[in-house]
RNA sequence: CGGGGCGUAGCGCAGCCUGGUAGCGCACCUGGUUUGGGACCAGGGGGUCGAAGGUUCGAAUCCUUUCGCCCCGACCA
């Protein structure tokens, strides 16, 4: 390709509301263009960007033996009220009518239809098992679309959908699948770890996401400093928390606690480390059809996880609870404690079961108790509610645990009988007998990677591609295109590599140096070649993007050398 | 969804408070000089001032409504 040809629109400055680098350079590169709210175009260099990554994946996954598909972006709201998703899905769901006042919404995943692919058409065990999937355009209402092509509200994902009749073999094919996001994000050259998730709206029970390590993530994961765990801070797990200072002794009483509201005021007021302190943390929790004050107790010097609290009350949302609602139940706010609390719905953290010697809110006011003990509870008020801070231990291994940044790339779901339970499709196993099948889902964020790829390698001039997935391998740039010989010579590399099929690009255009060496830096390619001055000499430079170092070989030579390094 | 900000040329902004000829930088076009780190000189083209309504002799500017975009947070497979 020639530059003078290339649509490639770059731009010295940042669009003023680019604040990642993925984002700032992605846009100055010409590589995509903002059309809306979360909404982006690819330009000629992104869209080859787009599709080599994309098939990356198609490669892996077609390798597995699951085979491609393309689901419709529109879909009927009837199968979407056949999960029960059409209501619990919140508003990121797109709902339209059609001329005719019908019902649809536009597909931010695919669960209800492909089921409804399958449904009534495997009709037994000698069918499955079996994995469909598709690399398509999903559109998700964000709330908040930010940071580019990193969260959009229309973007690429490749999501597939494996049908069995039993569980051993939907864990089979989950393993598969966990084995090929690792070649695929390995082949992508990412630093990557796959961590215990949660599984959020699609439901399930074991889930694994794939997180590329980087500062600019939006999560917060947890990984040992010693073994392999991994988490998602929203599934993280820890080994239960001791206290090196003693426990304060005393028998059960109530003490006067005079407007002491705080973990803070009643530890100090008591003279007790927070460690020996339950906290209540008072929600307000959504159902479909009602909404009720539910209270959570902690450790008090732990902080409460939002969405395993969720999770521990089957809510579909979590939201903060007002004084007045809180009061309305009978909650004394600031004295709240699991000792005899009957007027709400109440969950206990795990760590909390059979602890002694604490202190919690008397539910009366200005009093608290003390002596508590944690016995007499029901099994089901226990719960995994708390949330795991840099320096716990590892569950696994004891050793502590640190937090960092990740940006999620792939999800891998066992979602069980769920959706074939819900859309009642089953299929008929070796006695003879209807079974739901049991399903797993997988995803990729294909245009995420886009992105990605620029926030795990990029430096202050602009991207880093590596070969596998640069838009060009290499830019020949030509230094003055006044100089005959220079231009002679540029091109007839361009044309002997380009017969041998390799992806370079011509900076041919009418430019001084710097203005081109700049945009080959902004736009990153592996390699380039600089015809210059020292051409009369005999001598061309070779340019390595990511260390910007410069190598001045033999014009005969060049090609040789190109040919080695591009390989 | 809560809080805040901004919509004026393709991009980045000034003008608005105190109403009266729509401006600057970059980009673009023409000519010339220049050609190894985003050049210089000269000339030139381009804007329903987000939209609608109102006040006024007169609105980018004041008032009302509305749409869009962005930032912080909540949320988010």
């Amino acid at each position: 390709m020639k530059f003078s040809k290339l649509y490639a629109p770059t731009t010295k400055d940042a669009p003023k509301d680019a604040t990642l680098p993925s984002h700032q350079f992605l846009v100055r590169g010409g590589f995509i263009s903002q059309v809306g709210s979360g909404l982006y175009n690819f330009l000629p260099m992104g869209k080859i960007v787009f599709d080599k990554i994309k098939a990356v994946v198609k490669e892996e996954m077609d390798k597995t033996g699951a085979q491609e598909i393309q689901m419709g972006v529109v879909t009927p709201a009837e199968l979407w009220k056949q999960s029960g998703r059409y209501s619990v899905f919140g508003k990121e769901l797109c709902r339209l009518k059609d001329r005719k006042d019908n019902e649809f919404v536009l597909g931010p995943t695919h669960e209800e239809v492909v089921v409804d692919i399958v449904r009534n058409r495997i009709n037994s065990y000698k069918q499955l098992p079996l994995h469909l999937y598709q690399i398509t355009t999903k559109f998700r209402d964000e709330a908040r679309p930010r940071f580019g092509l990193l969260r959009g509200r229309e973007f690429t994902m490749k999501d597939g959908y494996s049908f069995h009749e039993d569980e051993a073999c939907m864990k089979k094919e989950f393993a598969l699948m966990e084995e090929t996001y690792t070649k695929i994000f390995t082949r992508l050259g990412l630093d990557f770890r796959a961590v215990d998730a949660d599984s959020g709206a699609i439901g399930g029970s074991g889930s694994k996401e794939f997180m590329v390590l980087a500062q600019n993530g939006e999560d917060d994961i947890v990984v040992c400093s010693s073994c392999h765990y991994a988490a998602n801070i929203e599934a993280a797990k820890r080994a239960p928390k001791m206290s090196s200072i003693e426990a304060p002794q005393a028998d059960l009483a109530k003490f006067k606690t005079p407007d002491m509201k705080t973990i803070d005021d009643v530890c100090n007021f008591l003279h007790v480390d927070s460690f020996y302190s339950i906290k209540a943390v008072v929600k307000k929790a959504v159902y479909i059809d009602k909404e009720e004050i539910v209270v959570f107790f902690v450790r008090g010097c732990d902080e409460l996880q939002e969405v395993k609290a969720l999770n521990a009350c089957g809510a579909i949302d979590l939201v903060d609870a007002e004084l007045e609602e809180i009061e309305k139940v009978g909650l004394k706010a600031g004295f709240i404690g699991p000792l005899g609390l009957e007027c709400v719905k109440f969950y206990i953290d795990f760590e909390l079961k059979e602890a002694k010697n604490l202190v919690c809110g008397a539910n009366e006011v200005d009093y608290h108790w003390v002596g508590v003990s944690m016995f007499n509870f029901k099994e089901e008020r226990y719960a995994d509610l708390c949330e795991v801070k840099a320096g716990d231990s590892c569950a696994c291994c004891g050793k502590e645990l640190y937090i960092t940044k990740g940006i999620e790339v792939g999800h891998i779901f066992q979602l069980g009988q769920k959706y074939a339970k819900a859309m009642g499709a089953t299929f008929l196993d070796k006695n003879g007998k209807a079974q739901p099948f049991y399903m797993g889902c997988y995803g990729v964020g294909v245009s995420r990677l886009v992105a990605v790829m620029i926030e795990a390698s990029h430096d202050e001039q602009g991207c880093i591609w590596n070969k596998q997935t640069a838009p060009y391998l290499l830019d020949i740039i030509i230094s003055n295109t006044k100089d005959d010989a220079q231009k002679a010579y540029a091109e007839s590399i361009y044309a002997t590599l380009k017969s041998e099929k390799y992806e370079i690009l011509l900076d041919d255009r009418a430019e001084r140096f710097g203005f081109k060496i700049k945009d080959y830096e902004l736009l990153g390619f592996p390699y380039a070649l600089i015809v210059g001055k020292e051409l009369e000499e005999g001598f061309v430079e070779i340019v390595e993007r990511k260390t910007l170092e410069k190598i001045v070989v033999k014009k005969e030579e060049a090609l040789t050398k190109l040919r080695e390094l591009l390989a």
